[in-house]
DNA sequence: GGCAATTACTTGGATGTCCAACTACTCGCA
DNA sequence: TGCGAGTAGTTGGACATCCAAGTAATTGCC
């Protein structure tokens, strides 16, 4: 299952035996594809027997958190910069699980709100406390290193204009 | 269009306001997630003029860097870390673009090969050339810093088996 | 030698993401 | 005041990923 040497590795010896360039950063982007691919198996195995998944989840939480508990769908896709299209897609299975309800935008009649349940917000702590368990899937690294890996990221989501 | 706050601070904030645990693993996972994100738009925007996603010149890269030009698709599920159906998914649609033909199994019968074409190996090299220039949308981000970020998820992929 | 267990791949279904196009509604300005 | 531009969401289509189940062929073990 395991493969017996490190993959990452293995495609940097391919890169400089071709004398293609950027390797360092090939390696890193790779490495950060592989790094979300962990977290979001993690994630979402725990997730699962709660009928979430790790969008859905970061949905929910982003509506726990506002005031009235209810949130446009404008606003959900906006903080989770995800296209509107997905939004809507979340919403539906959000909705379907009666996490979350459709309400009319009280002012702007184009406007759909989607507000939390009960349901959703019982489920919301509930999952939250599995993944704080997990530590976001981060289980065998303390704290130390992912203040590392926040900071390593840093620059990258600053050339994207996240600060 | 860029949000005037950084979106994971402000999770932070909120997090600690619930009294919730695992911050810091929750920014780093949060952190992980969107700098994938956003090196894969990137990414996937520049091979898009050429008819290719990143999943698919990964395969198309793996399978030039094998000595006969081809590869079972088992052993391209197993090198890209993704799953076999992904693998059928990836060669369907490589192979309906002319830039690999499937083969069987020279001794096992079951098995099937990913050969790459001319067309695909010269495909290869121009989207090399395009995403080395853009720096895996590392753009911004210089070898120093890759190496940070490569060195940061070290413990991560260790956790995982892959070193 | 032959049957059970395993392996290789495909297929169908569920999720998630994006883009493009469409509907409905709001806004701004002549 | 009324029309054109812009905004909010949804829908349909293309991709990618996984799981579960099914087919076919190989292996292992009695």
């Amino acid at each position: 299952m395991t493969p017996d040497v490190d993959l990452i590795e293995e495609a940097k010896r391919n890169w400089h035996a071709r004398r293609w360039g950027a390797v360092e950063a090939m390696a890193a982007a790779t490495s950060i594809s592989r790094a979300n691919q962990i977290l979001l198996g993690r994630i979402n195995d725990e997730l699962a027997p709660l009928g979430l998944t790790f969008s859905r989840y970061e949905a929910l939480v982003l509506i726990s958190f506002s005031r009235s508990g209810e949130l446009p769908m404008g606003k959900i896709g906006e903080r989770l910069q995800v296209h509107p299209a997905s939004v809507t897609n979340t919403i539906d299975r959000l909705e379907r699980d009666g996490l979350v309800e459709r309400r009319p935008h009280p002012t702007d009649r184009r406007g759909t709100l989607a507000a939390i349940t009960d349901t959703g917000r019982a489920l919301v702590e509930e999952a939250t406390e599995k993944l704080e368990r997990i530590r976001f899937g981060l289980d065998d690294v303390d704290d130390g290193d992912a203040v590392r890996v926040f900071d390593a990221l840093r620059p990258l989501r600053r050339s994207a204009g996240d600060l």
